[in-house]
DNA sequence: AATGAATGAGAGTTCATTCAT
DNA sequence: TATGAATGAACTCTCATTCAT
């Protein structure tokens, strides 16, 4: 807690693992202060409130995700196969071995029938998450077709997230991704 | 909050709907007791702590569908698909109808990880959930197969829900039944 | 800070006294909540919050004086000059005696350019006040002229107690009240 | 809130008016940060605290006042109808249409009985407006007389403007300019 | 002089829980 | 059993102020 100068981004990146991992009501602006090694009033000075906070950091998960992940689904250069292994791989990491889940499944639960700029903004990336698939999917399908299977990528990578969470069990996640691989053809 | 006799059955259903449709950190023990029209330290007599009320609230709902929705998918009094669609009448009822989701896929991301407990109850409702399904599945397919697809049905309903809540659409649950519907020959 | 009963009434006439001396912003609910030997929170299960509270004193004041000093102004069973006398002597107490001034004088400056319900509140009891004294001038004027002194009474004795908070010295009391005795023929 | 150059007496005006309108304990330095367009810290440079700020506006106010209307109160080179006049123009100006009443007169309710720095600044002010009301009534009355009615005027004018703001009516301020200015012969 | 960040106390409020009646 | 009051910790947020740059 010692006077320490806290960035903008290290305060998204450390409240967004609280979060993730905690949720969004039981996080509380002092958790986010205390990992931060910061008081508690110096968050103010970087966000207005814990609702903002939140929408910032949701803000800023989606922009990492589209400027790396997502992008990369995209990237024609690369193999369709091997784009999607390496979107498994970063997914692995981020919702198995950091553990938590899915950051935009989890709080799209607790909060978006709670908060409507909340769910405006989950909506948006799940969006940016569909359209991605669908581009990729679209190198060997008609449009729709396309869509309708990047949909049931998103929901079957989300629908596997909790039983994996429930059953601490990663192999339904593992099935999910070996199911999406499977849409190609 | 007048001087009300207070079932306490009653006390489970109404705090289930809040749970499901606030979330557990974001319910209160006096939204229940407000919800109730009881003092909150009438609930005290009937649960030891707001863990417990929810510990029982889970048991409560999982003993309901056990002998209720999950208890006919395994009728093999009705025809397959008529017992299916039933099913699925009953889950477009609570889910989309009286709004909010599903409590356990809700509730799951929400608490599972903080709270072991509460998981393990969540584990044995899935368990039951992906069991019935299981054995409807068994009337068409081996074992192993009508576990897999028993998996991907409780998957993708979770999954389709998850996408109805962000996107406020029905659409995703729909054809998440229609999908199910289909996995019988 | 020991485990009290306290009395509703008990916090009504505390932080009247509070807000009175040290006005409504400069007083906090632990200050309240000190002064009554009870914890903070216990506040919160007699008064929604500090403006509700608030309301709650200004009511509770206006009709403590409605049914005692302002109704004895209008008791024609007792000379007029007697009625003032008493009033005077009344108020002298409150404002001089226990310091701090007019409660309404004090807290209309203060509130009302920023809470329309609290400037309505003290509306009411300016009325009152000055129908009392109308009531009493009415015996020995028309009823345009005992409602012109009224006011001017009204303003007297606020003003008055203005100038005696400034300079700490009652002698500006004590003439208001005695130019308004002089207002009786 | 970007790098402005300000000025001290600009300070001092915008805290006025911040003061006089919202009262001193409701008023933060965020507040008179804000309105002057700089970091809160950029105050600390021109005013140790929040008090002497106070103390310093007080003063300033009070300044302008004597050089200006107070000044012109003494002129016997204007007639004394017309001073009186000039002046109520003057206070109708700052009391009701820029609307909050009297500063020197909200403020000492306010924090008269709390600071007794503030009380003596406040209570310089009245004297000389006392005065300056004085010196133009000895024109027509012995010295003991004029200074009778002048605080019978300044008690008049502050008691009118605690009701013209209670009743949002500015005619007890103007029937009060009226009485004052009876008391010219 | 001025910035922008940090401080630490304290504001109002809500929380889960307890206890005497 | 049920009430209504009290508890004490925790919550979000704001305050006046300080400090390194």
């Amino acid at each position: 807690m010692a006077s320490k100068k806290i960035d903008r981004n290290t305060i998204l990146e450390i409240a967004y693992q609280l979060f993730r991992t905690k949720g969004y009501s039981n996080t509380s602006m002092s958790d986010v202060a205390n990992a931060c090694g910061v008081f508690k009033s110096a968050l103010y000075h970087y966000f207005l409130n814990k609702e903002t906070l939140m929408q910032e950091v949701i803000k800023w998960v989606h922009n990492l995700a589209k400027n790396d992940s997502l992008k990369k689904l995209r990237n024609k250069d690369i193999e369709p196969y091997k784009r999607l292994e390496d979107l498994f791989k970063v997914l692995r990491r981020i919702h198995i071995e950091e553990e938590g889940g899915c950051f935009f499944g989890n709080i799209s639960l607790e909060t978006s029938s709670q908060n409507k700029t909340f769910r405006n903004l989950i909506k948006k990336y799940f969006t940016d998450y569909i359209a991605s698939f669908q581009s990729l999917f679209s190198e060997f399908y008609n449009s729709k077709e396309a869509k309708r299977l990047a949909i049931k990528a998103v929901q079957d990578i989300e629908g596997s997230l909790m039983l994996s969470r429930v059953y601490q069990d990663d192999s339904f996640v593992r099935n999910a991704h070996d199911q999406i691989r499977d849409y190609l053809p």
